[in-house]
DNA sequence: TATGAATGAGAGTTCATTCAT
DNA sequence: AATGAATGAACTCTCATTCAT
């Protein structure tokens, strides 16, 4: 069944209901988990009634699907937008550090959502995920690493084999956060790891 | 409350029927993550009524915390031994990798567990888990790392740091499997990227 | 926990779903006592599905105590209003055994909830009702005891004393029922043992 | 089906295993009423496993029969006794009360199941009350009061109702005790209130 | 669009009882 | 006689979802 009342994906995207019941639910599900979240206490923490929900959405599963999709399209814009603004690949490695750090700072709830999900045992949400951060790890491949590579400035190591390193390390350190919701690792301290065993063999830093 | 039937410790560990509802948990837990894994499917993979699970453990929580501790145990046994094989620290660090690796292999839903939980949103299994892993982290940072700057194979780096960065590859490595439980990235490959990223300046691998 | 839908107490009063499941409950605890009383049979025998009580009671322990407390104030007012329309204190204490036991009958269940609560073995729900009856204490001791005996038409007893005695036949004699509801003892027979024993000395009935 | 290897009824009877199971139970019985009352720990605190309580009573209902049994042969046994010692009726009752409110005290668990459950919502334990305590309704109706009336010491009441009453008066006032199990009327007051109900019209006492 | 009363499947947990030892 | 592991019916409570207003 679809939501009630849908309205055209125009609208529906610019509807402030909908994007305050995102966030509530990003909020909820990154304290409380996906199966343990409630979503009568998403909807009146956001400030409406129950069944609003579902005029928004299909289903929790659904709310939790619209949440990985939006918090991937913006995560992806922030940090492709600013690594991109870098030509050297170290440096482009470099924010992308930085900028993935300063995204789970900034968005904090959908971040540990994010986190939580990629490493949960919901099989559907993890495909989800996976889908909705391919461009990432093309990011990461093509933009940085394969750069890297064709320019000298890293070794000819395995590009699939490198990414999966590089985002394991993101995703990783990315993920933890003391109670305030401040990095353990920094960013620069991360990419500086990364550049270290990458660089080519004859290379002195 | 304490579970009933408490007998010995010695006796207790040696109970068949807790052992194996302790893998049927393992199991359950894994495929389901803790919050949707049923307690009833637990007791009766186990091959036992649903009732019998309350005879050894006196909540679903405390299920899941026995779980945490038995793995942990298991774990950091099976990774200190093999790793203290070895005297040189490169070594070590390899074999910290290839053991952790064989670990994830060998005990699948237990390691899924783990990596689950530590991601997870709940905050008490989360302390749970990072009070039973501790000593691992006590064993990269001294007998790997500090083992290795000692006598100049790495590099000085911040030991703190360093250990969280090395514990992120190998949690974060570790738990990356596909749906017949093989790695993505092989061990040998983890710990190439981080003796790498560890060496010293000067060296050339 | 509020009960959910928490609406003004007017609105709450009004609630018809919620009176019927407060009748339907009293017929359940009267006939089952708490502890057997089955939530399930209580909701559907008011005629709702079982998760509806959940949604004006925080649980069957909250159940019960508004029951008592709705009880215990149409019992005070019924019988309260009663003797108050009497002057006289002899014929008062007629009249409060004739209220009282007019109580009993009408409000069966009701009562028969309230007599095994005071006699029952939970501390908690006994507590509530020695509050919750506090001012029939009042009435009797202050209204019906010190009023006659200020006028010389009881004989000086110790108040308290005489006051948990009459208390003590009320609540006694009132709930000695035969199966259809009847009193074993009728209130005219209580009363007049009851002024017997408060009668002054010299007195001749 | 009967409680494995039952032994004569004379062996069963001197059983120290089963007086002790008793006691147990009335302890219980008292603090959690019959529903709420857990055989597990019945047979703990007397000091032996779950199972062994079934080699004496058939069933939880069956203990709890056994005890109203038990105890009302032995709350029957002593009263009776003291109250024929005396001959006047007036000192007759006034032994009931005292006998019987220091049975009470010296039986306190007991007296605690024996009120809760003629009180409570059990009809087949209350019959089976009604049964075990008829003895004691002859012993008022026959021996104290008829003895009374026919001496003159008492005015010509109507039996049956005016046992009712006393029983009423023991049954409420015997009932009501303080935590530590002391009376909050003592049995003379009580005695003292039923003599002035009862004595002759002309009679000054 | 928003509401919130009603629903009912489903879950964790308890515990009287059985029975092989 | 005593034990205690195993059982499974039964129960309270939760909450995603529906739908009439």
């Amino acid at each position: 069944m679809a939501p009630r009342y849908k309205a055209s994906e125009r609208e529906e995207a610019l509807s402030e209901t909908r994007s305050s019941l995102l966030n509530s639910a990003a909020e909820e599900f990154a304290r409380e988990g996906f199966a343990t979240a409630n979503i009568n206490r998403i909807s009146s923490s956001a400030g409406f009634a129950k069944g609003t929900i579902y005029n928004y959405f299909d289903s929790k599963r659904a709310l939790m699907q619209a949440l990985i999709d939006e918090t991937a399209e913006v995560h992806l814009e922030f940090v492709g937008e600013q690594v991109l603004q870098e030509d050297h690949p170290a440096r482009r490695l470099k924010r992308f550090f930085e900028a993935g750090f300063a995204f789970v700072t900034d968005h904090l709830p959908q971040a540990r959502v994010m986190f939580t999900t990629l490493n949960g045992a919901d099989l559907e949400f993890k495909q989800r995920m996976a889908e909705a951060y391919a461009p990432m790890f093309q990011l990461v491949g093509r933009h940085i690493l394969a750069a890297g590579i064709e320019r000298g400035i890293f070794r000819p190591v395995d590009l699939p084999t490198a990414t999966a390193l590089i985002m394991t390390l993101y995703l990783g350190a990315g993920s933890q956060l003391d109670e305030q919701g401040r990095h353990y690792l920094a960013a620069k301290q991360v990419a500086d790891f990364a550049l270290r065993a990458l660089r080519r063999e004859s290379e002195t830093q």
